[in-house]
This record gives C-alpha cells, structure tokens and sequence, in this order.
DNA sequence: TAACGACCTAGCCAAATGGCTAGGTAACGG
DNA sequence: CCGTTACCTAGCCATTTGGCTAGGTCGTTA
C-alpha cells in the first residue's frame, strides 16, 4: 500500500500547485460536457480527454496517464467489460486512481467496482456539483470516495455474510437471460444443449446466490444487479 | 392546430433574433450544466431556469413561460408523475414545447409521452452534441423531434396492431410488483386482500398485453418498460 | 339504458416449478 | 495428491403455474 508513505510527505510538498490531470469516460455527450464544465470551473482540475468506448479509455489512460479517470462503467453491450478494464487500470496504471460514476445504485456492481480497485463510487442522480470536485481530490489522495447511498450499500453487503457466494457462474448468468425471456427449463435445456436437470441446477445455485425463491425474482434481482 | 398559421407568416419575421428561452428539468446536476454548456455553446439559446422537481417545473414554466421545456421524465419515485406533468404543460402552456430527454429507450413510454403531448423524444445516450440544438430548434417550429433509435420504436409501435389493449391497469401493476419480488400467487391473494383467483386473473390479463406467457417475461418486459 | 372497462371470484387440468438428495467429469492451484 | 470450482445428470414429490371457461359488481360514458 503506497499511500502509507503519504505520512511521511507533506502533502503540499508532492504537488505543488499542480492541476489535476482527469479523463473522462462515459459514452454521453451531455454527462461529458458537464463534467468538464463542473470541474474546470474550479481551477486546479483539467479534463485531458474524453473516452466514449473501452478501448478508447485504455488509449487515453496510456497516453496520457491521468491522475484520475472519471468513468461510467456502462460503455457498452458488455457489463463485464467495464469491471475489466477498472482492473486492468488499477493494474497496470497505479498511479492513476479510478472513480466511478454510475447512473444506477445496485450493491453488486458497486462491491465488485471496488473489489477490482476502483477508489471512488458515485451516483450521478446524487452528486452535487461541489462533491464531484471534493471527489477527486479525495481520490487522489489516495482516499476510497463512497457516494451518500453507496456507502449504505457497502455496509450491508459486509454486513451480510455472503462474500464469495455471490458471483454468479457463466452459465448461471445464461440461463437466467433465457428464463427473461419467458422460456421453460425444457426449452432452455434445448437450445443449451443440456439437459432440463442441468437447467435447473444452475437455477437452484443462481437462486440460493441472489437470495430469490422463484424464478421471477431471480429475473427481478439479476435485472436490478444490472447483469442482464 | 396553430402550426398551420406558420404558413402565412413568414419565419424571420415572428421572432427577428430572438433566442429560444429554455427551462431544464433534471434531478442530475452533471445532465443540467452539460446541457446549459452545449446550448449555450451557440448563442440563441438561453436556459433560464433549471428544475429539480416536478412542482419544480410547473412552477418555472409558469413563471417564465420558456419557449422550450427540456425535461428527464424520470424526476422522482413516481414515473407516472412524469407523463401528467407533461399533459398538464402541454394542455395549460400550448406556447411552451416539451422536448423529452430520456435515459432508457422503452416502447412504452416514449409513446405515452407523445399521446401526453410531448413534442419530442431524445435519448440522452445517443444524442450527439450538435442533435440537441437542432432538437430544440425544431420543436420550437412545432416539429415533432424522434431521436434515431426512438423513431423506430415508434414505427413499431404504430405497425403491430395493439393501440388499447397495451396499457396495464393499476391493480395489474400491483400484482406484478409483488411477483417480481418472488411472491406466489397464494401469497399475493394474501396481501392484497383479494382471492387467489383474481391474482391469475390480473396476471393473465397482463401476460396478454405484455405479450408474454410466464411471469419470468412479465416481469422482465415490465421492467423493460420502465413500470417497475 | 346499454355498453364498456376495471375489478373480482370459481373451478378445472395439464404442465411447470422449487427444493431436495445423490451422483458424475474436467480444470486449476496449493 | 487433494481440495475447490464450474459444470453436468438423475429422480422424487408437493406445490405452483398457465390457460381456459363462466360467472359477478361497480362506475363511466355513449
């Protein structure tokens, strides 16, 4: 953990005066103006580039190595891509600090963000204008940035003692897309090339991970964890 | 219809110079000021009011009468809300367009904006910076502006031949709320004070009109559609 | 008044589901 | 080599479901 040097530097000494360097990643127009408007309003912020795909932020993130990337994980059809690439730039880019900034509140996505090295989980409907700034700054720093409700969701979810159990598999997530789409265990085994007896087991430890007791609601929680 | 006026006055001449005065409505802050930035970008436009809240926007489309009202349906808990505000505007404020910014694309509501009286439809991930001005623009001549993947949904809409029968009825809702949350039909009965009778009643009705066949899909499609 | 829509209830039956136990394989890392 | 994880299969049984037909009350609107 780099940041326990921090203690030994005085922090106006590291970077004096210096601007924060910040790229920003989100595949809207509007979200990427006013992101820049709020931030470079103050002084001491600098938006260097704006991303609007995966592989466009990689791109900005090697170039220009930012201190901070303001993401949405949402760039694309794939979900799972942007837990990836938060990852792989925690990874391989440690000096750049990773906040994201989702549309949606879900406990999964916003433990497995952080899991993967995210610094900081805001919520776009619940930022105001000053946080986003004081956000940043706290960020690179080295502090992890929690958004009002997503400190609550953190919470609960060590609270509750469900740690590993609550991945769910490839398969799991395929079944579940196809039960979606209103499709029995008989035709889901058809077209899975498995049998209806595999298709319930998946359902059964897919139901036990999100804690749902009828398919319905399997649908309901996979919707709201924004896997589907 | 006063749009059919136009035709005998000349455009130029109505409003020599004027700029277009907008009110925006959005629980975001990043959305308000990136909309205000890239309005703004080109003079002839002017917000002058921003809104929060659904009384919110009543009470600044009363006060300040703007030319064009550019409003996230989504302002708080109730999504109903949203469409009465807008038939409520476009009834009592002919004057004032409502040009809907939308997060999600959903048939539904986007054909239910445009029965309330909403003069247009843009999705906030999909609009590039120089579609907003040209959007408000447009509207403001008392077009009808669709977004690029809105226009299709519509035509969707228009060709399969469910005009009435796709409107879910309150109680309908109600019992696919408690289904989504895993709930049995017996249970269901239970909580609602009716017999279980009427739960598969309500259920069927919905299964037609959402077109689906398991409640897995009702609730996947309500979701789908924003009436979750 | 009659028609309509939303709401409520009942019963039937085949099919689907949920919840369980009890097996199996293959791949990976300690 | 052993433990773990993901994956696959089988069978049992009570309960739930989907889909149907056939009634009923209200309140609004034509």
């Amino acid at each position: 953990m780099d940041r326990d040097i921090r203690s030994d530097v005085p922090l106006g000494r590291r970077m004096p005066q210096a601007t924060t360097r910040i790229v920003v990643a989100d595949r809207n127009v509007i979200t990427r103006v006013g992101l820049r408007s709020i931030l470079e309003r103050n002084s001491g912020f600098a938006v260097i580039a704006e991303a609007t795909s995966y592989d466009a932020v990689l791109d900005a993130v090697d170039e220009h190595g930012p201190d901070v990337l303001i993401i949405d994980l949402d760039l694309g059809d794939d979900t799972t891509r942007g837990f990836k690439l938060v990852e792989e730039i925690s990874d391989r880019y440690p000096q750049t600090k990773v906040l994201v900034l989702a549309n949606t509140l879900s406990e999964m996505i916003v433990v497995e963000a952080l899991r993967r090295g995210a610094n900081g989980y805001l919520c776009k409907d619940e930022v105001k204008a000053d946080e986003l700034g004081k956000g940043v700054k706290a960020v690179q720093d080295g502090e992890t940035v929690l958004g009002k409700g997503v400190g609550k969701l953190v919470a609960h979810s060590l609270g509750s003692a469900r740690q590993a159990n609550e991945r769910l598999t490839d398969r799991e997530l395929d079944v579940i897309k196809l039960v979606a789409k209103g499709l029995s265990n008989k035709q889901i085994a058809t077209q899975m090339f498995v049998s209806e007896s595999t298709v319930k087991f998946h359902l059964q430890n897919a139901s036990k991970k999100l804690g749902a007791h009828r398919r319905a609601e399997i649908v309901h929680r996979a919707t709201g964890a924004g896997l589907l």
